[in-house]
DNA sequence: ACTCATCGATTTTTT
DNA sequence: ATCGATGAGT
């Protein structure tokens, strides 16, 4: 029995909103403004589904991009419906392919607990297969030629049909390597995130029973941020709903901005054609933020071609008037911003209702500099990722390898670390060895003597494969043991504590981290397998489960404020060059950046601030910038502009009332130190001018403090 | 195998 | 200015 009622879903909605809940069959677009509750279109529709037309939770399928935005929308439904959400498939595109391509892999040639690999292991794996060819890595860049490749499988383009396409000698040697590439991927029972999707939809296209089977399974197929989707998306969407013809795509031209990863606009704009019968809803209501700031956004994306008109409202008011402040240069740029923010939190604004947005990411030392000394609290998304680590890597490389010795990528990841003298000759020798008899590295490994190892060597080699097959003969046990004992039995621990430095504290501490999560999956998961837990992580290397702190201000490029929103919103940087980018400008994907900016400005619930420098310092040279074409498309109304000479505002706005305080600790690195609100840490980097970096054990984070400010005390040394 | 110096590039990022 | 990668030298 259904557990929520019509009353309860549809209470709360727009007639449009309702509209895209209450249209369930056929194909439907909903072009979803910024702030115009898509989320909850997106449950309530589910709930409709199951609840009022009968659908089954295992016939309905919700993909989104990202694990944040899956997690969000099941937590919702799981709210909503409770029991009834049970065998939902509310997955991103990657997982979604990832759980069918497990069970159709053996169309493929593969086994079901294929490898896969991330950005770095592809770039690695590049890297050896351009070796192996013997081209040379300074003019064929790895990351480059992979940057190709990656393209070439977004547009569903095979070794193949590249080979035949090619229309340089550059475009010969990517040719070459990635059909080698591929070939050498097969080998290791091994798929990067773009197979995920191009083996899916070529499973489908060749295999018919299988197409049939998975055409059957979803009678419902829901998509977020649809203008987000590249040509295989696309044509999986397409596969799959080819039957029911249920298709439902939410989503904004206006919001799309990673044409430069494969997102193809195309795909929303022309939706209606390629899905004939579809139903287009509009949901231009915004529940976000004040007219004044909606006024600037309309205003500014009406300037592009490339669009479905639309235009936000709020019954919000019209707000205070969106800001844009030109400086002196960076630095004014950055002290103008801590000065506001530390106003706002005297006005009642906590310190999460606030963010600053940049478009690179270089731009956020300058700020942090000026937050650190004003003792404002932050935090900057988009730092180095926990599963991106290079000690999480390793092991989870070692977990690789027990589970498919083939994965050679992480079998010569592992092979030397911790070093047991394995050098890279040994491995050179073993490489030439295992290709010359066609045989995998890791059964390379079994003929130390024959690829023409010395003595000392071939040693450390059997040791290396003794261990390996030590640790596979008992993987059916709880994951969370496994991992603990490849720590201590590969010497992998023993060697960080022998480092006995901060660092070495710290990458212990990240590898405790991981042992707890295994612990955490073989309590969630339903059949807990070292194969399984190595497929969810690595499909998971979001970095918002470790974040969520409490009263920080938010700093991040624009690119990733999407999908957020704040009480005040700051941009900086709003120059010729910057923002929109050099780069973009020649590209002419000025439109684009422009969307980028749309994206910044629907963020901001109440307070818009835009600022620009006069001059900037860049690549060690200084610029001298006019402002950005942005801020000339704003319209007048509503919108305030003022020019801050060097020592004008300041003198309006001194600096936070703060009184120092006089029991300055003294630390030195690798000291250990409670704080106030943070928990523990090891202190790891002293700079002058009495700022410290402390480490905090709490979530692995480390913060920049103003030693004179922050409320540390030492606890051990 | 590790450290140091030099060269080059330098938008955005998820899975 | 700064980070990273590469190559030479210890």
């Amino acid at each position: 029995m259904p557990v929520v009622s019509p009353e309860t879903y549809l209470a709360g909605l727009n007639p449009a909103q309702r509209d895209a809940v209450l249209l369930t069959e056929g194909p439907v677009l909903v072009i979803a403004g910024a702030g115009s509750g898509k989320t909850r279109v997106l449950t309530h529709r589910v709930a409709h589904l199951i609840g009022a037309v009968g659908a089954k939770a295992n016939e309905i399928l919700a993909i989104t991009f990202t694990n944040r935005a899956a997690d969000e929308m099941r937590t919702r439904l799981w709210d909503l419906l409770e029991d009834d959400a049970r065998g939902l498939w509310v997955l991103t595109f990657h997982a979604t392919c990832g759980r069918i391509l497990r069970r159709e892999a053996a169309h493929l040639g593969y086994k079901t607990n294929f490898t896969i690999y991330d950005q770095a292991d592809q770039v690695r794996l590049v890297k050896n297969v351009l070796e192996e060819l013997e081209r040379d890595t300074k003019r064929f860049v790895p990351r480059g030629i992979h940057a190709q490749i990656s393209n070439a499988k977004n547009q569903l383009v095979s070794p193949d049909a590249y080979r035949e396409r090619v229309a340089s000698f550059y475009d010969q040697t990517v040719a070459d390597v990635y059909d080698l590439y591929q070939r050498r991927l097969h080998a290791a029972n091994a798929v990067d995130f773009d197979d995920l999707l191009m083996l899916t939809v070529d499973v489908l296209e060749r295999f018919p029973e299988a197409r049939e089977k998975w055409q059957k399974a979803f009678r419902y197929v829901l998509v977020d941020e649809y203008q987000d989707t590249n040509h295989a998306q696309y044509r999986l969407l397409q596969l799959l709903a080819q039957r029911h013809l249920n298709l439902f795509a939410v989503g904004d031209p206006d919001q799309s901005i990673y044409a430069f990863r494969g997102a193809d606009i195309r795909n929303i704009m022309e939706f209606e054609r390629d899905f004939p019968g579809t139903q287009t809803i509009a949901l231009e209501q915004n529940y976000r933020s004040t007219n004044a700031i909606l006024g600037a956004a309309n205003a500014l994306i009406r300037n592009n071609t490339e669009r479905k008109e639309k235009n936000l409202f709020s019954d919000l008011g019209i707000g205070d008037p969106v800001r844009v402040i030109e400086l002196e240069d960076e630095h004014a740029e950055a002290r103008f911003v801590a000065v506001e923010i530390a106003r706002l939190v005297e006005e009642g604004f906590n310190g999460d209702e606030i963010a600053v947005f940049y478009r690179t990411n270089a731009q956020s030392r300058v700020l942090e500099d000026v937050l650190v000394r004003q003792g404002i609290a932050y935090q900057v998304i988009g730092g180095p990722r926990f599963y991106e680590r290079a000690e999480v890597k390793d092991l989870i490389a070692y977990l690789q390898v027990l589970d498919n010795p083939f994965d050679t990528v992480s079998l010569l990841r592992i092979a030397n670390r911790p070093r047991r003298g394995i050098g890279d000759t040994s491995i050179g020798r073993l490489q030439t060895y295992a290709n010359g008899h066609g045989i995998s590295f890791w059964e390379a490994l079994e003929f130390p003597e024959q690829a023409g190892l010395a003595a000392a060597s071939t040693r450390a080699v059997n040791g290396l494969r003794t261990l390996i097959l030590a640790l596979q003969s008992d993987l059916d046990r709880p994951v969370a043991g496994i991992v603990e004992d490849v720590l201590q039995r590969s010497g992998y621990t023993e060697s960080l504590e022998a480092e006995r430095t901060v660092e070495a504290q710290g990458r212990l501490e990240n590898l405790q981290e991981l042992v707890s999560v295994a612990r955490e999956y073989q309590e969630q998961a339903e059949e807990p397998s070292l194969s399984s837990f190595l497929q969810e992580i690595s499909l998971y290397s979001d970095q918002d489960a470790l974040r969520g702190e409490s009263s920080l201000v938010t700093l991040m490029t624009l690119h990733n404020a999407k999908g957020l929103e704040f009480r005040a919103v700051f941009m900086i940087g709003l120059e010729e060059g910057i923002f929109p980018h050099a780069r973009s400008i020649e590209e002419q994907s000025l439109e684009e950046e422009r969307r980028l900016c749309y994206v910044g400005l629907t963020r901001a619930q109440e307070r818009l601030t835009l600022l620009h420098a006069s001059s900037r310092a860049l690549y060690g040279g200084r610029t001298y910038n006019i402002a950005s074409r942005f801020l000339d498309e704003l319209p007048d109304e509503h919108v305030e502009r003022e020019r801050l000479a060097p020592t004008s505002w300041k003198a309006r706005s001194p600096a936070p009332p703060i009184a120092p305080r006089t029991d300055v600790p003294t630390l030195s690195t690798g000291d250990s130190v409670r704080h106030g609100t943070l928990g523990e840490g090891v202190v790891t980097r002293i700079e002058a001018g009495g700022v410290v970096t402390v480490r905090f054990s709490g979530d692995g984070s480390e913060r920049r403090l103003v030693l004179d400010y922050a409320p540390l005390e030492k606890i051990a040394s």
